[in-house]
DNA sequence: TTAATACTTATGTAGAACATATAAACAAAT
DNA sequence: ATTTGTTTATATGTTCTACATAAGTATTAA
């Protein structure tokens, strides 16, 4: 009988920089702390938390990559508005996650794109309709790989940038690469997929003159090759 | 004139925690590090970077936070896979998110609903549709508000887990609070939205015997209470 | 009143010391 | 011979002290 049939768990060691963060955390949430509020000084945090102020700017030095607190010589240290993906930025390594997850991710961007639509319609002007039919309009009559890639980028950016939220798009940014690798993957394995039915040429003519609901089954066409090849 | 019109950018103190943080990252990626394997020692990295053994700790802390790194006594430090959403779990909290992040966010989540009709017809399962009829018949005759709010997030986060897809599904429900959040501030300001004219059993019903165009469409329905007060 | 000066303070960095867990090697016991 | 106990070396965890550096504050001089 192996050892994992007893389930033992792991036992992880808690640090003391593990729980003065968490307790850092918990007491701006239960203050209500809000950006721009100064908070407490290294040595006092050290002397009512009773650890050392090595261990006190190990758990602030995690917060202060998060972009939540920023800490000024002197002056002190304030709470301040957090990056919100910062932490998810690094960690977004194709080599260093799972290949679940990967696969996840990938996903979860299709997933986005489909539920763009109604946002899309909703915020979509004439002159974003102008610049994606001057981005199809650049792309006929080129092959390279290298310009589709950037061709490719360049139109489903735009179609993010349309729903006027920052935050998507920062996140379908952060996602870009991981899709890439994991469509390169795909190729390697299955080689290149069909080229859809639906073009960005269409698309563009959808959200021209279409409905939100033609646009979805348009999305969906337009990215079948990826969508029929997951499990 | 203000001083704004200078384009004058604020000098952020770049500390020496920041750097090696940054030169660690790089340095995993240049050399294809993968999880499990074994990094230098502190005091290695110390003389290697030409910085005290303190400030890599930081660097490390901050790495160890995002579950990119775990360390044990005598055995050293290996590189592991890192918990995704890690960092942005640490900061989802509304009251430090300024308003149009949460606004952001919560569109997000919209998207996403919208667009998870294909992958949930895709692996839906008979067991599952069972389950979802349970939840809805157990809502039936229940008007406490907050048995509504639970029966919302059991019967939305069953249609995630129904994706099959964990990292949309952590996802979700890490931005649950800030759905809820902004719902409530809204309902302040304007009042109980209307009842929409699709309701859960209806959603079931498609998912049972429709289209995921029609599921697209009714989900949209679902939630144009809180779409149409979109800016 | 203004400007130059010194003083004070909180963060940033360095280095040394010790605590603690544990892998590895070795010795003892069954 | 395999297991069990003991020793030892070592890398991380924690604390302490000291000093550097930037930036408010108070003081002084013009």
């Amino acid at each position: 009988m192996g050892l994992e049939s007893y389930q033992i768990e792991k036992v992880e060691s808690v640090t003391m920089a593990d729980i003065v963060e968490k307790r850092l955390l918990d007491y701006f949430k239960k203050n209500a702390f809000k950006p721009g509020d100064a908070i407490p000084k290294e040595l006092e945090l050290a002397e009512a938390l009773q650890v050392s102020r090595n261990v006190v700017r190990e758990a602030l030095s995690r917060l202060k990559m998060l972009g939540m607190i920023e800490s000024k010589k002197k002056r002190g240290m304030v709470l301040s508005e957090p990056d919100i993906f910062g932490g998810f930025e690094r960690v977004l390594d194709p080599l260093i996650l799972e290949q679940q997850t990967l696969q996840d991710l990938f996903e979860l961007r299709m997933v986005l794109e489909m539920g763009l639509a109604d946002l899309i319609f909703r915020r979509k002007t004439d002159d974003d309709v102008a610049e994606l039919e001057r981005i199809v309009q650049k792309s006929i009559n080129q092959n390279k790989a290298s310009f589709k890639v950037k061709h490719e980028i360049a139109f489903h950016g735009k179609l993010y940038a349309m729903t006027g939220n920052t935050t998507i798009m920062r996140f379908q940014n952060l996602l870009l690469p991981i899709f890439e690798y994991v469509v390169s993957e795909e190729e390697k394995l299955y080689g290149i997929p069909p080229i859809s039915d639906v073009g960005h040429g269409d698309l563009v003519e959808i959200i021209k003159n279409g409905t939100p609901q033609e646009f979805k089954e348009a999305m969906r066409i337009h990215l079948s090759p990826h969508f029929d090849r997951l499990s």
